[in-house]
DNA sequence: TGCTGTGAAGTGATTCACAGCA
DNA sequence: TGCTGTGAATCACTTCACAGCA
């Protein structure tokens, strides 16, 4: 048993179930707004770029039973459903630390509206920045990150700092109290084990594109159908 | 056997061993940098945020033998294999495509440089920014993008356009030749399987960090050693 | 009849444990 | 003696195949 079971007496989603359920919660918010009712998993599965059996797996292991034999997936609640597995039914109150080229265009990324995340805070350390506006909001000197998470109840944040400032800017995170952040330095953190951390990191894309690349070969993230016209 | 083990005879590395592979490089390059010749597993793998185990276990895919048993591995030896295995040892030649806020921010990131990539063009579609000046280039016109792919022997694309043009864009991408994408975009792309393509998805980032959080329980991509002091 | 939900089988990745070499 | 390299064992994820329900 690990630590998560042990403390929750259920089992934790595998991390690839996780990635696929961001994914199918998008394919059913577009399939919504098209005003379907219901999809099949292989419909489903296909918007997703994934196969019919692993998204039947993936939805059984959220528990209940949001299709219908014969029929399929009711939309709007299998949707709801996913959200509320993933947390997106809690507020996420977050800052940006790092109000560079990176962190103002993180503002200002659709992805941060609605499903349950809201940006409260844009900080720098560097004065020329600070006051700035930047997504409706002032930039606020990192220096006040204490009193400002306290105040503003941020429960979340997202590291847009240089990489050799990352290390020291997410220990005062953790000091502050924050247990959630999403980092996109290509550093790697260490933190306290209670502390989340994600990275983005786009230079391990970059090559491991490169990788496939100079392989010479296909590859996909998960296999779609076939080509565009 | 797979697609790509019938074209190389080769077996292709595991996704995992890839992602660990590039976060080895880096600490091999800080190493480097520090003026380290050696390192033992138990140290790279530390600085990693992996295993030993599994470090030794990914370089024996790699093929050869980098260490040297009851000493280490060679910091410079190590950091030119992997690179070379990854195939950053080509002249990667990257057009940006979408010169909006996350383009601007992309085209002065630093891991582009070094590496084997190369800037060679940002694009975009909207009058207001073709001519403006990005990180030494000037943005062009997306419509030239055929005959730019062409006369710059662009051979990979980061995609940083809307949503809604994400497909369509990379439908051009891939009917002027080009077979390696970072997609920015959190859309499924379609595309020929011989495209390769791979996402960087900051909505899904968060959201599994909201899943994490709302479960209660500290969560991290490696398990790394413990508190900061 | 059609499509979901799920045990069982198959495949792949990680960890263990130790032989082998400097 | 110390640390790598790797078969063997374990663990986790995916796919298969079909029972079960609308």
């Amino acid at each position: 048993m690990t630590d998560r079971e042990a403390q929750h007496g259920e089992r934790a989603l595998p991390e690839a179930t996780l990635e696929r359920l961001t994914v199918y919660l998008r394919a059913l918010e577009a399939a919504q707004q098209a005003g379907e009712r219901t999809v099949s998993s292989e419909t489903l599965a296909s918007a997703a770029g994934a196969n019919p059996a692993i998204l039947r797996k993936d939805l059984s292991l959220l528990g209940g039973s949001f299709g219908r034999r014969g029929v399929g997936y009711d939309v709007a609640g299998l949707a709801d459903h996913i959200g509320a597995t993933l947390g997106l039914k809690e507020r996420w109150r977050v800052a940006i630390v790092g109000a560079g080229n990176l962190g103002r265009a993180l503002a200002g990324f659709s992805g941060f509206r609605g499903h349950g995340f809201e940006l409260i805070a844009i900080l720098d350390r560097s004065p020329a920045v600070i006051g700035r506006p930047v997504a409706g909001l002032r930039v606020r000197p990192a220096e006040d990150l204490e009193s400002i998470v306290a105040a503003e109840a941020v429960n979340m944040a997202v590291l847009a700092v240089p990489n050799a400032a990352a290390q020291s800017v997410c220990n005062e995170l953790v000091a502050a109290g924050i247990r959630n952040i999403l980092n996109f330095a290509p550093v790697v953190l260490q933190a306290p084990a209670d502390v989340n951390i994600r990275q983005v990191d786009m230079s391990r894309e970059l090559q491991i594109l490169a990788y496939y690349a100079h392989q010479g070969v296909g590859h996909q993230d998960a296999v779609p159908p076939l080509a565009p016209e």
